[in-house]
DNA sequence: AATGAATGAGGGTTCATTCAT
DNA sequence: AATGAATGAACCCTCATTCAT
C-alpha cells in the first residue's frame, strides 16, 4: 500500500555526509519522476535514475528496495497532501462561487501545472493499470478529495441560486478534466511537438466559459472578468 | 515515419483459408493494441501479442519487422482517416452551430469512446515521447484535422453572432480535451477502479454546458437540459 | 515439492532439432550436478551450467524456470527410484544375511560410488539446509527406503539367529554411514588431495568387519570371504 | 596457506574494555562458523556475520582482510591442535586396545560432536574444493594426525594378537568415517528434519560393533553391550 | 507460410569491499 | 577503533529477434 512520505527533512547543522544522506531520497524521487514520466516506468533503467540523482546504481537500493517501490514513493511524494491546504482556504472564502472558481482554482492549477507534480498525473495515467496500489492511493488521496472540494463549491453555487441546477458531478468533471488533460499533455505530445497549447490562457478561458455556462443570469457585457471584449458581429 | 495503412479490408469473396491469412495483420493489430494499452509498450511481450492473435511468436515477425514497427502500425491503423468522413457531414449541416455540436460531436465521440480507438489515445499519451514518429503522425492526421473541424464550427457560430466572440482555439480545447481525457481514463484508472464516470452522460452535459457558455443569449429556462434551445436565426 | 522426473526419453526417429530438445534436460542436469557438486550451488553461475551443457544462458531457462528448480531437478533425477529395483532383488535372495550383505550391498554401493550419483550425496549435504524441499524429498525417497531395506536384512539375520541381538537402527548406520561418507569424500577432499582412500577395497573390508561383529559365531579362519589371511601373531 | 592461529586466548586480567576488544576476533569466528555451516560460504553475507558478532560491517574488515581469509581463520581456529593433547593420553594408556577405543575414542568424539567443531567438518566438506589451502591444512593438521593416532592403536592391537590381522588403514576408516559423517549430518539433514540419529548411542554401539569384528576371540555372550569383554593379555 | 527452439544483450538486484567521518 | 554510506562488478533472469525445420 502506498502511504504519504514523512518528509522530515530537518537537515540542520549536520556533517556533510549526513546532509547528503538526508537529501538523497528527494533527489532520487526527483530523478525518478522525470525519467518515469519521460520514458515510462518499464523503459527507464534504474541505473539511469541513479546517475541522474548523482549516485551509483547500488545506492538507489539503499533507499528504495525495488524499482516498483521507487515508483510508489514517487507517486506518494508528489501527490500527497496537496488538497488539504487548499480545502481550508476554500472554506473561508467570501464572495461568489464564480469568483472563487476564477480566483482560486485557476491559480492553484497553474502552480500544479508548472511544477513537477504535473508529471505525476501523466505517470499515473500510463502506469496505473500495472500497479493496482497506485489506483487505490490516487483515488483516495487525490481524486476523491479533489472532486469533493470542487463539488462543494458548485453545490454552494447551486444552493444559493448563483448557478443553474446542474448535475454537480458532471460539472466537476467539466472543470477538472481539461486541467488533468493539460498536465498529461504537457509531458506527452507537448514535450515533443511545437503544437502546444498556451496552458494558462486556456485554463482561464475554460473556467470562464464553464462558469458562464453555469450562471443563472448572463453577466453584463462589461464584466471585468470576462476575457473577451465586446464581440464584433459582422 | 508513420503512414496510414493500405489495408483496404476488402476481404469479400475469398476462400476461407485465404480470408484467414488476410485477417492476420488485423488480428495482430487488435491484440497489440489491447496489450499495449493495458500494460504499456515496453511491458508487453511480443509473444503475448502473438498468442492473443492466435499465432506463434515467429509469425508476428512475418508481418511486422519489429516490435516498434508493430506499434506504429497499430497507431496508424486505429487513428487514420477517421476525420475526413465526419468533415464532409459537417460541411453540409444546416442549422445552428449549437445544434451541430450537440447532434454531431457527441454521437461521433460516443462511437470513438466505445470502440477500440479510445485505447489508441491512451497509447499515444503514454508512448509518444519515446517515438517521435508517432507525434508527427498524430498531429498531422488527428489533432490538426480535428481541431480545424471543430474550430470551423465555432468560428461559424461566432461569425454568425450565435456565439460570443470567444477565442476559437481555447474553445476547441474546452470541447475536446475532456473527450480525449475520458478515452484515456477509460483505459487507465477506469479499468481498475469502481470510481468511474458515466461517460456518455457526462459528455452530453459537458457539451451542453460549454455551448451555453458560448451562446450570446441565454436560452429559455424551460429548456435547461434539452439538447437545443430555440435556434436564433441570423 | 520435489517429484521424480518422468524420464520418457523415447527419442526414436525424429528430426535432429527434436532430438536435441529431448536430450537437453539430461545434458543440463548432468552439467548442473557436476558444477553444483564442485563449486556449490551458490557459487555456480547459471551461465557456466549452460555452457558446459553446450547451450546458451537463455536456453537453460527454457527447460528449468530458475536456478533453484534446476537444483531440485538435479536431486530428483539422480536420487529417484534407485532403491525400488534393489529391494526386489533382496526379497528373492536365498542364503545367509552375511552373504546377502557382502554380495549385494557392496556391489550396489560400488555402482553408486562410481557413478555421478555419488555427487548427489555431497550436494545434498552441502545444500539441504537452504532448501527444505530437498530434505523432505531425500528423507522420503532415499533415506527411509534405504534404511528399511538394510534394516530388514539385519532383522532377518537377528531373527534367524545368524546375528546377535543388536540394535537394528544402529547397525544400519554402521553399515551405511561410511558408504555415504565416501561418496561425499570423493567429491570433497578426495577431489583435491592425493590423500585418497581405496574406496572399493575399504567398503568390502568394512562390510566384512561389521558382519563379523554381527555374527553370533566366529567364522572359521579359512572362510573364503574373509579379506585377511591367517593373522601372524608376533 | 592456512596456519594455526596464535590466539593464545590468554585474556586473563585485563580491563573489561580491553577484554571486549580482545574477544572480537573470537566472536567473529564463532559467528562466521555458525553462518558458514548453516548457509554455506558463498550464501553467507559478511554483513550478517558482523551483525551476529555485534559489530558493524566495516569492523569485520579490521580483523580479517577478506571474506575468504575469514573462512580460513575459522577453519584454522576450530581445527587446530586438537589432536596433540589426545595423542599423549593414548601413549600412556595401559590396558587392551579394545578398552582404549571404547574409553577414549568415544568420549573424545562426543566432545567434538557436541561442540561447534562438528560444524567445521561440515564446512570443510562443502567448501574444500573451492579453497585448496583448506585441503592442505586439513590433511596436515587433522586427517593425518588423526589417522595415525587411531592407526597406532589398531596396530598395537594387531601386534599383540588382540585383534585379527586386519588392514589398519581400512579399520581406521571404519572407525572414523561414521564419526565424521555424524558431524556432517548434524549440520545438514539433522538440522532440518526430525529424522535424526541418536548420535552418542550410535557411536558407542558402532565402536563396540567394530571392536567385536576386530577381536580374535568372541567375547562372552553375557557381555554383549558391555564396553569391554575380557581382555586377553598377551 | 508457420513454428518454436535458441540466442545473447540488457536490466534489476545483491553484496564484498572501501573510506570519509 | 568503529561505523555505515557508497560503490560497482557480478549474477539471475527476461525477452526481442533469428533461423532451421
Amino acid at each position: 500500500m502506498i502511504t504519504a512520505p514523512s518528509t522530515a527533512d530537518t537537515a540542520l547543522a549536520v556533517a556533510p555526509r549526513q546532509r547528503r544522506k538526508q537529501a538523497r531520497p528527494h533527489e532520487l524521487l526527483e530523478a525518478a519522476l522525470d525519467l518515469f514520466v519521460e520514458k515510462g516506468f518499464a523503459a527507464t533503467r534504474t541505473e539511469e535514475v541513479a546517475r541522474r540523482a548523482g549516485v551509483s546504481k547500488g545506492t538507489l537500493y539503499l533507499y528504495y528496495p525495488s524499482k516498483e517501490e521507487l515508483l510508489k514513493a514517487v507517486i506518494a511524494h508528489y501527490l500527497s497532501a496537496r488538497i488539504a491546504a487548499t480545502a481550508q482556504q476554500v472554506q473561508r472564502f467570501e464572495g461568489t462561487m464564480a469568483q472563487l472558481l476564477r480566483q482560486m482554482l485557476v491559480p492553484w492549477w497553474q502552480q500544479v501545472y508548472a511544477s513537477q507534480t504535473s508529471g505525476a498525473f501523466k505517470l499515473i495515467m500510463s502506469e496505473v493499470r500495472n500497479f493496482p496500489d497506485i489506483a487505490e492511493f490516487y483515488v483516495r488521496e487525490v481524486i476523491e478529495p479533489g472532486e469533493q472540494l470542487i463539488g462543494r463549491i458548485v453545490q454552494r453555487g447551486v444552493d444559493s441560486g448563483e448557478f443553474r441546477a446542474v448535475d454537480v458531478a458532471c460539472t466537476v468533471h467539466s472543470l477538472l478534466l481539461p486541467m488533468v488533460m493539460l498536465c498529461t499533455h504537457k509531458h506527452a505530445l507537448g514535450a515533443c511537438t511545437q503544437h502546444s497549447i498556451d496552458a494558462p490562457a486556456f485554463i482561464a478561458a475554460h473556467v470562464d466559459l464553464v462558469v458562464r455556462g453555469l450562471l443563472r443570469e448572463v453577466p453584463p457585457a462589461s464584466a471585468a472578468t470576462a476575457p473577451a471584449g465586446r464581440p464584433r458581429p459582422r
